[in-house]
DNA sequence: TGACATTAGTTTCAAATGTAACTAATAACT
DNA sequence: AGTTATTAGTTACATTTGAAACTAATGTCA
């Protein structure tokens, strides 16, 4: 038993059978696992409806919620990089769900916002994407929905401190 | 202000300003961000000392736990297709940190395993994305950390029952 | 004013990924 | 036994993505 080659002397002084990580209990793999679940049926939502992938779900979901923005501030507050925002920019100007508006002032940037067709694809989508997340937070009481919601808060800001105080081996 | 054309009847009968998806309280998109953050931070780790992918990650995490595992088996639980599952396998195997050895029973299928040197990096790498995975969560209190894994785990329940009961509009 | 730096956004190219077709082996049915 | 179906894993091809180079416009500073 002690002379099998794949035992390491970490692992014996761990005790029996334990790993040094259990996947099922690491929350990044949590998180992952719950993750994908979400994203899967939501991105069904609007790719069956509309066929949308889901960086054009992402620009008309902030173009619906602030209106008009520039690519920039839609990347920045959908977390998309730029590449992305203006692939997906120009494929839903293409299909007329876009509407791009040269700023005169500053003519690098256009003010994007939806056309009227891509309003009528918002207000069809964004409410079912809000029924979506309410059936999904029936698994929680209404107290721990706001508690839940205070906890992801937390944990990001922890990730960002963290990743900010790399080097410092915090890790 | 009422005869302004992009104002539609929907947002009209919300009342002031109220866009109809708010994404920051938007659940999808809040674990969005959370599990960016926790992926980019981590994936820094095995990145930076190993230079290993996401995918080439998840099979020594999952081959570390369980030792001795087929392709198929590893994909079922670290959530990868087989297409990945091949790939990241074959990748490690030509830097001899996976083994292969043939099933004699079933021919088709291979006993996945790490080399004495994969066994090392994971012995190096397992404990650190623990320790990472502490570090975030001494954001919650002892109490909140089994209660927020107990949410995380009624959510993605929820989840699945959702797109099992797809079509049957319970979205 | 004119050189240089910065910024918004696009395009190009390489790497990562998913789907589907494929190979080799086993199982199932007759 | 022989034909057909299923399964494990690989490969080929198309699509998606990200990083870096690029264009066009604005800002900065001498």
């Amino acid at each position: 038993m002690s002379n099998d080659a794949t035992r390491t002397r970490a692992r014996d002084a761990a005790g029996p059978d334990r790993a040094l990580l259990e996947l099922e209990r690491f929350l990044p793999y949590q998180l992952n696992v719950l993750m994908e679940a979400v994203s899967r049926s939501l991105s069904k939502l609007y790719g069956e409806r509309y066929g949308l992938s889901v960086p054009e779900w992402r620009v008309i979901a902030t173009l619906g919620q602030y209106r008009t923005m520039t690519a920039k501030q839609i990347g920045a507050h959908s977390r998309m990089n730029k590449t992305m925002v203006s692939r997906a920019v120009s494929a839903l100007q293409r299909r007329g769900v876009v509407r791009r508006d040269r700023n005169a002032n500053d003519r690098r940037e256009e003010f994007l916002s939806l056309s009227d067709e891509g309003r009528e694809i918002y207000d069809d989508l964004a409410p079912r994407a809000a029924r979506f997340a309410d059936t999904l937070l029936e698994a929680l009481s209404v107290e721990e929905r706001a508690h839940f919601t205070q906890m992801l808060w937390r944990l990001e800001e922890r990730a960002k401190q963290i990743s900010a105080a790399r080097g410092k081996d915090i890790i």
